[in-house]
This record gives structure tokens, sequence and C-alpha cells, in this order.
RNA sequence: UCCAAAGUAGCUCAAUGGUAGAGCAUCCGGCUGUUAACCGGAAUGUUGUAGGUUCGAGUCCUACCUUUGGAGCCA
């Protein structure tokens, strides 16, 4: 009768009884007559102890010549063992190789980005990713269920858009049945009109950014979720940035802890991620720019060497308001108290991770509206639907876009963005 | 799009303008406590592509391709 099938991560509960797990190599390590494979199952890694007159000279040679990722299925005693890492190890009584592999090219010694990339469909399998694609689920866990416990309604937006949404940035374009159509760049516009039919939404989909990019903060197809609130003012916005980010990164540190110690993630500074953030109104950070020897011209939005430094001093993410309206998008509402700033605000994570958050106030006066999509050199007929929004019952309303993939880069304590997603798309990159 | 750097064995990297190298991976052998094991042996090359300079180019020059980092733009 064959041993009850377990996995790696529940293997404390089993100690001293006969196991079957099954997995993939992940490493092995002969010793003569006695042979270690680190067995990998998808929830963790343990070490399985061979003995070569337990299990006989034919299976013992076939397990000694297994490459790296030849798939299992091993069947033996979980001993609890100091020398193991776990914890535990399983010593084996027999085994069954079910597909042997040979020539893995993930090896593991060190290997470049580019290499890691072509390969990205077997290097989810290394313990590191792994780990950020659990982090990476555990952020959207947090998201839906901050939303969905605070009186928000999932609103999908469309993916195939018939124009711009805010007409600057550079957008994909397809062949819609020989018309064009664009890849969305945000599914804001759509939320607004999910936050007059159903008060708070949430939009939560992909996106896409045809902008020529190409640094670590960037991916071309990334996920952002966008709440939209009906009567909501700009300092609301604020509130609702701040808790949800407390909460979010709450989620991840209570229940990633494991995953973010795999990447030897400092959590006391997650911790830190307390209320209240700092709030500072754009022309306020350029004063303080000034001050500490990075000034910037006031009308023009500071670049990213600024934010980084302004960053730099604050221990907790900082939200930065009221914008210059000239470099802000069409939709952003005017401060009535000073129309050449917006009620746009942009939440900066510390460590130097930068802009995770952008949102604000929407434009809910339909003369101004129109102004600004002339301004825009926008075509006014593709914004029929939207200004409908303002001619029947317009209310204060706004919200906000976290880029889902810059969380978890922050999370994570990672360079580079493109590890958070399981296959990245970026400028230069398509496949796998 | 702009600026900078880099392309040599499956991988990570060496090689003063003068015979193409190492470690790891792979294959063979050894070892009863390894953790990126260790020891011995074997095999591994159109030096990104196309031109050019030179007696001679991995090395110098030009163009292109690819990759990496940064800027702008953004989440």
């Amino acid at each position: 009768m064959p041993a009850p099938v377990t996995t790696i991560a529940a293997l404390s509960a089993h100690e001293g009884q006969l196991v079957t797990l099954r997995g993939w190599l992940y490493n092995s390590a002969g010793k003569g007559k006695i042979l270690f494979i680190q067995l990998r199952d998808g929830s963790g890694i343990v070490q399985c102890v061979c003995n070569k007159a337990e299990l006989g000279d034919e299976l013992f040679e076939a397990l000694k010549h297994l490459g790296q990722e030849s798939s299992l299925i091993v069947e033996g005693t979980v001993r609890a063992d100091t020398r193991s890492k776990l914890g535990f190890e399983l010593h084996v009584s027999t085994a069954r190789i079910v597909t042997p592999a040979t020539g893995y090219p993930i090896t593991p010694k060190e290997h470049g980005p580019a290499f890691l990339h072509d390969h990205r469909h077997l290097w989810v399998r290394s313990r590191r990713q792994a780990a950020i694609l659990r982090v990476r689920h555990l952020a959207v866990q947090a998201i839906r269920n901050y939303f969905d416990g605070h009186g928000f309604t999932l609103f999908d937006a469309p993916i195939f858009t018939p124009n711009a949404c805010e007409g600057t940035s550079t957008l994909f374009e397809t062949d819609y049945f020989g018309r064009p159509a664009y890849l969305s760049q945000s599914g804001q516009l759509y939320g607004e009109a999910g936050a007059f039919a159903l008060g708070k939404v949430y939009v939560f989909g992909p996106t896409f950014r045809a902008e020529k990019s190409g640094t670590r903060r960037h991916l071309t197809e990334f996920w952002m979720v966008e709440p939209e609130i009906a009567w909501a003012e700009l300092e609301e916005i604020m509130d609702l940035a701040e808790d949800f980010l407390v909460e979010c990164t709450g989620h991840v540190v209570e229940h990633g802890r494991g995953a973010l110690q795999e990447l030897e993630r400092d959590i006391s500074i997650l911790e830190n991620v307390r209320k209240p953030f700092p709030r500072m109104s754009y022309d306020d950070a350029c004063k303080i720019l000034a001050e500490i020897g990075h000034p910037v011209d006031p009308e023009d939005d500071f670049g990213s060497p600024h934010e980084t430094e302004l960053t730099k001093r604050y221990d907790r993410p900082i939200m930065v308001h009221r914008y210059p309206t000239a470099v802000k998008a069409f939709y952003m509402k005017e401060d009535p108290a000073n129309p050449v700033r917006a009620l746009g605000v942009d939440v900066l994570a510390p460590e130097g991770y930068g802009e995770i958050i952008g949102g604000g106030e929407r434009e809910d006066r339909i003369d101004v509206l129109l102004r600004k999509i002339d301004e825009h050199k926008l075509p006014m007929s593709s914004f029929e639907w939207y200004l409908d929004l303002r001619r029947y019952g317009s209310v204060p309303h706004g919200g906000f876009g976290l880029g889902l993939e810059r969380f978890v880069t922050w999370m994570c304590g990672i360079p580079h963005i493109r590890e958070t997603v399981p296959f990245p798309r970026t400028i230069d990159r398509l496949t796998p």
C-alpha cells in the first residue's frame, strides 16, 4: 500500500511517518554509497537521503545519474534533522523516476539577466523567482481583499479601446476588423462611468504602454488597479491611498514572511509603513529639493533623480499633491484656489522605488473639460460618451491607479520590475 | 528617441596586434553527511554580422544587429 502523498510545506505534520513526495530534482550530491537529493515540489525544497544498501544498486545508480529538474516520485520517512535548513529531511525507502532530464540550462551557478530571461519559462522554477511570484500573488490578494471589504464593486474596463484615454502616451495599435483599435493604457475613464453607476468601483486588469522606456521601472504590459469613487475629493483620495497601502503592505508582510526572507528583504522597513504618510504640495516639495541642493524649475515636473532624493528623506511612502496643471492629463481637476495647479497626487515609495500611485480628483465641470480637451488637441468626438458623464448629474469624484508590478518590486526590495511578472514584456523582449 | 557600456565554449568570464584559456554545466570513475560538495579523467569554439587597416585581428577602424545601464515619459 503506497504511502500518502503530501507536500514539502506540510512535512512537519508528518514527522516519523512514511509519505510520498512528487517533485523535481533541484540539486544532488553523491557521497559514494549515500546520495543527497534536493527535491523541489513547488511548495518548498527538502533534502532526500538515499542509501545504496537500502535502495539496491540499480535504483541507487539511476538516481545518482539523474540530471537537474528530472521529475520523480519518492517515498520515505520524514525525519527531523538539525543539519537540514527545513528542519526535516526525507529518508528515502523507494523512488520512481518519472521523466529524466539532462542538460538543464539554469545551473546553480551565476547567469546573466539576458540568458535568464530567455529561459524565463524555466527560471520561474528557481527559489528566488518563485518567492517573488508568491509575493505578487499576495499583493493581488491584498488588493482584492481591500476593495471587496470596503464597499467597492469590481468594474472591468475594456482592453480594446477606440482612442487614447489620455492622449499623451504612445499606444499599441491593432487591426480591429479593418479599423484601428488600441490596447488600453488605463481603465480610468471607464471607471468614472462605473463610479456614477455603482458609487465605488475598482478596475483591475492589464494595461499597455508603447512608450520606449527601457528602465528598471517600466514594462510595456503591466497590471494596474484603479479605484474610482463618486463624491470623493482630493483629501479623501489621499486618505484612501494611504489606508490602502498600509493594509496591502500589512497583508504581504503577514502572509509572505517566508518569501520575503527568501528574498532577504528587510521586513522592518515594510513594518514601518504606517499612517500618516507625509503629505506635501508639489511647490513645497520643490522648496525642499532646492534646500537640499537639487533645484527644479517649478513649472516643469521634477525628474526621477529628484524624486529619489526626495523619498530618501522619509522612512515610508510620501504623497505629493497639486502638480502643475500644464504637465498633467486633461481630465485632472484644476485647483479652484490656483488653476495652474491640479488636484492630483502621486504616492512615492521609499528606498528609491519612486512613484507607485498616481491619481487625484477628476474635472467634473463640463465647460472646463471641453476647454481642456481642446487645449490638449484631443478629438472631441471620441469623448462624447465621457462628456455625457458630466451632462447627466456630474458630481465631484476621483481615484487613483496603482502599478501592481511597481508595488511588488518595492515589497520584494528587488532592483528590477521585470522579475515581478511571470513573463515580462519590455521594449525589447516579447519572448518567451 | 537620446547618452553610455558590452557581445569569446551550454553558462560566467580571461587572453600586450603574434599557437583560443579557466571555473561551472555535460560525460566517465572515486568517496556514508553533502548544502553552489570534493578529488581524478574526457569532450567542448564560424570570438554577434558584414566590410576595412595590417605580414598577422578576439584585440584597431566603420556600419549594422543584439543585450545591459541611464535619461525623457509614466504606474
